[in-house]
DNA sequence: GCAATCG
DNA sequence: CGATTGCAACGCTCG
DNA sequence: CGAGCG
């Protein structure tokens, strides 16, 4: 990757603005995400401090009263206090969020950085990799922002170190107090310097990246305008500044204060392409062009894609209003954001956004959204603002996108925190980077904004969205009735219109609730029609048992594409779309991106019918009542996914929980054979045994059929039943143990085996642990292995008697992590990766790279939903290379610190 | 989901 | 003839 | 010693 640019210094000029600010802000960003050599940073090139000087640096974040997600950071140099600006950008590592720098304005330019918060932050955790770097959360999670351990690499030496941030007053509280401190202290080590020491400024008063001193900055306009506020702070040390701290006011009164100010900062004059006009009463919105791959560049930045309404909000005169795409008026549908909005807003507005609801993880739910908005319970609703286009008789539809935005963030700066009303964060640069990562983690997709073009109605190519699956909206244009239940759709007909011909494009028998399901029945009841809304005539097959429709209703669907006849494949309802006009429901591209571990997923292009020559009964049935997960829907993820379980399943001896009734209903253990089993079933004998296993994917449909939720293979095969390929250590939190803990106790595992020369993977169980998964050549037998794992396990109890307990005992679990080896007995059987759980939420067994495995990955993150997606997206396998892996059992000993205290195999 | 068994 | 009921198993703890 | 629990 090429260094940065030289002129960073150049572009400072505070006048700066628009495509420039952001050239510069992604200059800095590219240096932060910039794997540099040790040693020779930019301080080297910029004329360093001659000495180099160990730094006393002390970091305070602190909250802006009533703001949410965006903080004011100070850095305190010797004394100097730093100030810049973060807020809370879209998630890119699983479970986590980025921080991104915001603003640009700091004295030590080279500032930029990228931060992971953990969800739910704020409050949630912290925080920062700088350059490279880790944060170890220490303590209790549901302190909200914990004290941790963060090790970073900074250039320039006297910043290198290992730091410690601190979150100071506020407690519990937080939410309530405006006053929230974070310290981040350098620890006391060879660098840092005593109490009785000099004033580090004495020696060395530059900053280390670009060797210039705070009055260069002050001279070159970069110091942030509301400085002297700041250092206000009384847990800041006075020390320097005080000299300069009148010259700064004076300097800053002239024109720098109105940055801080939106109101201010809104002469017309100042703003580009900005204009006096009167607040207008709808603008047609701007609409994103789909686009296969996300654009790159300066020009370019990228939002994550919600799912949700389309939302133009209208502030007259502190009132809100709300409308939709075509301007319709929902205000009343969504009275609390009008009301939060109208909060905010003091003036007048046009802003521009979507409104949304977030399942747990965070992400956007347009199911959830319209239960929200059937049940008329909005107050959970949340409005993603990404534009502004008026404000206070000034039309900023001229503007260029990045001003609009700088001026939105200034507007909702006074967001209450946790308030209905955020603002879209966004991140410059590279698409296709962030497509991936957001598809990776459960996303929609991404739109990518030229910032600096205009706003312009309609659909141009100035806005792109890139999708992490193919979704559009498709005209329903009749249904089958459900063959379980009266008055219920069983599955949709679909149609799009090409031109004014509605094109039939097949059918869709997932995704609904039972609820929806009859909402959807008396819905398009009242629209029925006697004959097909189609233009041309259809084979006889798929009209078979329709019920027709006029073209009224609008379906939004996601798909994993398209067969060679032009139907839908692996179809899925995800709501209807009372916003959209049907004569929009057009034939849309299917995302081209597939990545080399993807094609693993591509193509089972498997007739609709018997499936994989398996004939499904009741395919409408739903499995998975949240999420409207039918028969034919888990057919549809284990055809899809089969070449990902395929290798976890196939010939081993399996354990099955079957839910033939739906994953909430009577759910039972199935071991042996059963009557019925299609003839692709193995059924050999292990012992006195019949057990059940199979070998491909027309074995994995009949178990399928036979409503197996859950596929819990042997730690052996049928090869050689008895030795062991596998061993699985079930990391299982007690009482009160969260999962940050589980993380940990994940990785301690893993060090304990490397310790014994093992590798190891891991895997969300779609429970709350995780699951730790030793891949061996097979040779000892079942008791040696359970014996080893045993002894790993109790070594852990013995050592750190306060995280781990390899008792199952209830009481001494509290508290503490059951390290639960008894998986690796002869027979024990554990979930397999991939493997659906019959639970609420329709969770998934997910293999993870260690790398992913961040404390704020649930281990139910990954659903039946977005595994297909997260797979198509995966640059390689996490488990890649697992059967490669030849390791045995060490001998008669465990890991290093166990005594061993096991009976031998 | 299916079949054996119960009432 | 419709309704009801199994459909694993093993070590370990707790009552 | 049997029921309960993963």
């Amino acid at each position: 990757m090429p260094r940065r640019a030289t002129k960073q210094a150049a572009a400072s000029a505070p006048a700066e603005r628009g495509a420039d600010a952001l050239a510069r802000y992604r200059e800095k960003r590219d240096f932060a995400a910039t794997p540099e050599p040790r040693g020779r940073g930019a301080a080297g090139r910029r004329g360093a401090p001659k000495k180099p000087a160990p730094a006393r640096l002390r970091f305070c974040v602190q909250k802006h009263a009533a703001r949410r997600l965006h903080y004011d950071l100070r850095l305190e140099l010797d004394g100097v206090l730093l100030s810049w600006a973060v807020t809370r950008g879209p998630s890119l590592v699983p479970g986590e969020k980025r921080l991104a720098v915001h603003t640009e304005d700091h004295p030590l330019d080279y500032l930029t950085f990228e931060g992971l918060i953990p969800e739910g932050s704020y409050g949630g955790g912290a925080m920062i990799v700088w350059d490279e770097g880790t944060w170890e959360p220490e303590g209790d999670p549901a302190e909200g922002m914990r004290r941790g351990r963060l090790t970073f690499r900074l250039e320039g030496e006297r910043l290198a170190g290992r730091w410690h941030l601190v979150r100071t007053g506020a407690g519990k509280e937080r939410r309530a107090s405006t006053k929230e401190n974070w310290l981040l202290l350098k620890s006391d080590d060879e660098a840092a310097r005593a109490a009785g020491d000099a004033d580090i400024l004495a020696e060395a008063d530059t900053s280390v990246r670009s060797g210039r001193t705070i009055e260069d900055l002050k001279s070159e306009g970069v110091r942030r305008a509301d400085w002297d506020e700041k250092q206000a702070d009384p847990k800041a040390k006075p020390s320097a500044r005080t000299t300069s701290s009148t010259k700064a006011k004076a300097a800053r009164a002239a024109k720098e204060k109105p940055a801080a100010d939106p109101r201010a900062a809104l002469d017309p004059a100042t703003v580009t392409g900005a204009k006096r006009g009167k607040l207008p009463p709808f603008v047609e919105p701007c609409l994103a062009t789909l686009s296969e791959v996300a654009p790159t560049g300066e020009a370019w930045l990228h939002e994550i894609k919600f799912d949700g309404y389309r939302i133009q909000a209208r502030i007259a005169n502190g009132r809100a209003t709300l409308l939709t795409r075509k301007g319709l008026d929902w205000t009343s549908k969504f009275e609390p954001l009008a009301h939060a909005l109208s909060q905010i807003v003091p003036g007048s507005a046009v802003v521009d956004g979507e409104a949304v609801v977030e399942d747990t993880r965070g992400v956007s739910d347009f199911g959830a959204l319209q239960a929200a908005l059937k049940a008329g319970d909005t107050g959970c609703v949340v409005y993603h603002a990404f534009d502004l286009l008026h404000l206070d008789g000034v039309d900023l539809t001229g503007a260029p996108l990045a001003e609009r935005k700088r001026l939105l963030a200034l507007l909702l700066d006074d967001a209450p925190a946790g308030g209905a009303v955020r603002l879209s964060e966004h991140i410059p640069g590279n698409g296709e980077a962030m497509k991936r990562h957001a598809c990776r983690i459960g996303l929609e997709g991404i739109v990518s904004k030229r910032a600096d073009r205009p706003y312009r109605s309609g659909r141009g190519e100035d806005w792109r969205k890139t999708k992490c699956s193919a979704r559009q909206e498709f005209v329903i244009a009749g249904y089958v009735p459900a063959t379980n239940r009266r008055k219920a759709v069983g599955s949709l007909v679909l149609g799009v219109y090409e031109g004014t011909d509605l094109v039939h494009v097949g059918r869709v028998g997932t995704g609904f609730t039972e609820a929806d399901a009859k909402a959807l029945h008396d819905a398009i009841e009242a629209v029925h029609a006697d004959a097909p809304p189609f233009a041309a005539p259809l084979p006889r097959a798929a009209a078979a048992k329709v019920r027709w429709a006029r073209p009224a209703l609008v379906a939004e669907i996601e798909l994993r594409g398209w067969t060679a006849d032009g139907l839908l494949r692996h179809a899925s309802y995800k709501g209807l779309r009372e916003d959209k006009d049907p004569r929009e429901a057009t034939r849309e591209a299917p995302p081209a991106d597939e990545t080399s571990a993807a094609k693993k997923t591509r193509a089972r292009t498997v007739a609709q019918d018997p499936y994989a020559g398996i004939r499904l009964t009741s395919p409408d049935r739903v499995l998975w009542e949240g999420q409207g997960i039918t028969k034919q829907g888990l057919a549809d993820y284990c055809a899809e996914i089969a070449d990902w379980i395929l290798p976890q399943i196939a010939n081993r001896p399996l354990a099955l929980i079957r839910c033939p009734a739906g994953s909430q209903k009577e759910c039972f253990f199935a071991k042996h054979p059963w009557a019925g089993l299609d003839e692709a079933v193995l059924t050999p004998t292990i012992g006195d045994d019949a057990i059940v296993a199979i070998r491909d994917l027309r074995g994995l449909m009949s178990l399928v059929q036979f409503g197996t939720l859950e596929i819990h293979p042997w730690g052996s095969t049928l090869d050689d039943p008895e030795r062991p390929d596998r061993l699985v250590f079930d990391l299982d939190p007690g009482e009160g143990v969260g999962f940050p803990e589980i993380v940990d106790a994940a990785r301690t595992v893993r060090e304990r085996l490397a310790a014994d020369g093992l590798e190891s993977v891991v895997k969300t169980t779609g429970g709350k642990g995780l699951h730790v998964v030793v891949p061996l050549v097979p040779k000892a037998g079942w008791d040696e292995a359970k014996a080893y794992a045993a002894g790993l396990a109790a070594a852990m109890a013995k050592d750190e008697p306060a995280r781990f307990t390899d008792t199952l005992a209830k009481k001494a679990r509290t508290g503490r992590i059951f390290v639960d080896y008894l998986r690796n007995g002869r027979g024990a059987t554990a979930v397999a990766a991939y493997s659906t759980r019959a639970r609420p939420g329709a969770p998934v067994a997910t293999p993870l790279a260690w790398e992913e495995l961040g404390p704020e990955i649930a281990p139910d993150h990954y659903s039946v939903t977005d595994i297909p997606i997260r797979l198509a997206h995966l640059t390689r396998d996490p488990w890649a290379g697992l059967d490669a892996v030849k390791q045995t059992l060490p001998k008669a000993k465990t890991s290093s610190k166990a005594k061993p205290r096991r009976k031998p195999g």
